[in-house]
DNA sequence: TAGCTCGTTGGACAA
DNA sequence: TTTGTCCAACGAGCT
């Protein structure tokens, strides 16, 4: 009997799996079996929002897999031992895993490979539409800006069609697998990788979510069937849900970007065909596209600035509190708190509330980008290394295709526009409560009286001032050599 | 090759 | 209250 191994790893799912597929094509029997790498950003560099995420995510791939008459293998450790010795223990006949793009991913799996080179590694593409590598402009570079990268992309989409879930697959029993597997490599639950925080926070953030390949579909769907057409202006509310919300399950892999683009063209055959709606959420799964193509072709942009006059950037010198204050939602701009309130609470946070608190960050309070990247990064549930650097990047004026350096958001005025009402604003701060409308994105603008009488922080910063000082260190570097 | 256009998400200020 | 203009200038991408 022939036996194919398949790690799972960012795609913890069994539809348009293409490394699952071709395992149950070329094998008798296939072992799913993931593996908590506590080297690398699979476990232990991840933040305690993704941990809990992960947790729950891997329950449903077990369901999922028990469904259909296979069970989950969970190791821990590093693959670069582990898959060797457990592909020679069970005599496999070859390892099968999906790609992933992000430096530390990218060299750990060239390792493995050379490693499994006498058993055969299988890699496949499907966690992206497009292969990174062969994504060139006409003279071989990688692209930077984002317009023709689309342009170029966009007569290739919807392409293939996802893969099926399969229906049943043959496995090892528990027993045979146990038996071989005795006294060589130890196998542990899901519950022993301990992801779960040691306090209850977490069950209260996925109070908010449903995890797993199934949920992931049913918001698919219900995004397409009720949101997806007015998108492209709902998407900029806060207050409302108008985004699909499926970052998160993109990130772990619940559903493929293949699967999103299929579902959104439903049977047309080109992107003049699609709604307004419909192109704009299309693009912004290219979006994803393009910032894995960007980490994998400048793989230092994970930590460092693409636009190298960022490192001479003069950033303040001393901001413990002011970074303090920005992480637990107290900066006295109402926002702002709301959108680090809504993310530590929730484990996510909007779009358009990403970009204020971002350009707050940097541009007012003078702090690294680096240092917001790594906050999200530990608090997100959809934290993603290719996604959440490019978006600071953008943010910070440093990286691919990013806002020009004079462009400063200014909360108030982003509050009054995308927030008219204060809904969201007062929902994730109830200080603001009874604000009027008026003074709701600025309370320190009140009667002197009311004023003091809330219960609310005096802004952190002069954003007037605070604006005119990001404009003076930035035209300090501008000229600095590249 | 040279020249042209354009760049995801904005704000301040003047009229 | 709304609307137009400027902010700074460079390099990517295309013809």
């Amino acid at each position: 009997m022939t036996l194919g191994i398949v790690w799972f790893r960012q795609d913890l799912r069994l539809s348009d799996n293409a490394a699952l597929h071709a395992a149950l094509h070329d094998c008798e029997r296939v072992l799913p079996v993931f593996i908590a790498d506590d080297r690398d950003g699979t476990v232990s560099e991840i933040g305690a929002a993704s941990r809990v995420w992960l947790h729950a995510s891997l329950n449903a791939l077990e369901n999922d897999l028990k469904e259909a008459g296979s069970t989950l293998l969970v190791l821990s450790g590093d693959p670069l031992k582990l898959l060797p010795r457990l592909a020679k223990t069970l005599e496999a006949d070859g390892v099968y895993w999906n790609r992933s793009y992000d430096p530390v991913t990218c060299e750990r799996d060239k390792s493995v490979k050379e490693a499994l080179h006498s058993i055969g590694a299988n890699s496949y593409l499907a966690n992206l539409l497009f292969e990174p590598v062969k994504t060139l402009k006409a003279d071989g570079t990688p692209y930077r800006v984002f317009t023709p990268y689309w342009k170029n992309l966009m007569g290739s989409l919807p392409g293939e069609k996802p893969l099926a879930a399969p229906k049943n697959i043959p496995s090892p029993t528990p027993q045979w697998l146990g038996k071989q597997l005795k006294n060589t490599i130890a196998v542990d639950s899901i519950d022993e990788l301990k992801l779960q925080p040691a306090h209850d926070w977490g069950e209260v953030m996925m109070a908010h979510w449903s995890v797993g390949e199934k949920a992931a579909q049913k918001r698919l769907k219900d995004f397409l069937k009720s949101d997806v057409q007015s998108y492209k202006v709902d998407r900029d509310i806060p207050s409302m849900t108008g985004t699909s919300m499926l970052s998160p399950h993109l990130h772990f892999g619940e559903i493929s970007p293949r699967q999103i683009i299929s579902a959104t063209f439903n049977k047309r055959k080109s992107v003049f065909d699609l709604s307004p709606g419909e192109e704009t959420f299309v693009k912004e799964v290219v979006w994803r596209e393009f910032a894995h193509n960007l980490i994998y072709q400048f793989p230092h942009t994970v930590d460092s600035p693409l636009d190298e006059r960022f490192n001479q950037f003069p950033w303040a010198s001393k901001y413990d509190d002011s970074l303090k204050a920005w992480q637990q939602g107290n900066t006295g701009i109402p926002i702002v708190d709301a959108g680090m309130r809504q993310l530590y609470a929730t484990g996510w946070m909007h779009n358009r509330v990403r970009m204020v608190v971002a350009s707050f960050l940097i541009k007012n309070l003078l702090i690294p980008w680096q240092e917001g990247e790594r906050w999200f990064r530990h608090t997100l549930v959809d934290a993603d290394v290719a996604s959440n650097a490019m978006g600071w990047q953008w943010a910070a004026g440093s990286g691919a295709d990013a806002a020009p350096f004079f462009r400063v958001f200014n909360p108030v005025l982003q509050g009054e526009k995308f927030d008219k009402e204060g809904a969201y604003v007062r929902h994730w701060v109830p200080e603001l409560e009874s604000v009027a409308n008026k003074f709701v994105h600025k309370p320190w603008e009140l009667p002197r009286e009311e004023r003091d009488a809330l219960d609310y922080a005096k802004p952190l910063v002069d954003l007037k001032k605070s604006r005119q000082a990001a404009l003076d260190a930035f035209a300090e570097i501008k000229t600095a050599k590249s």
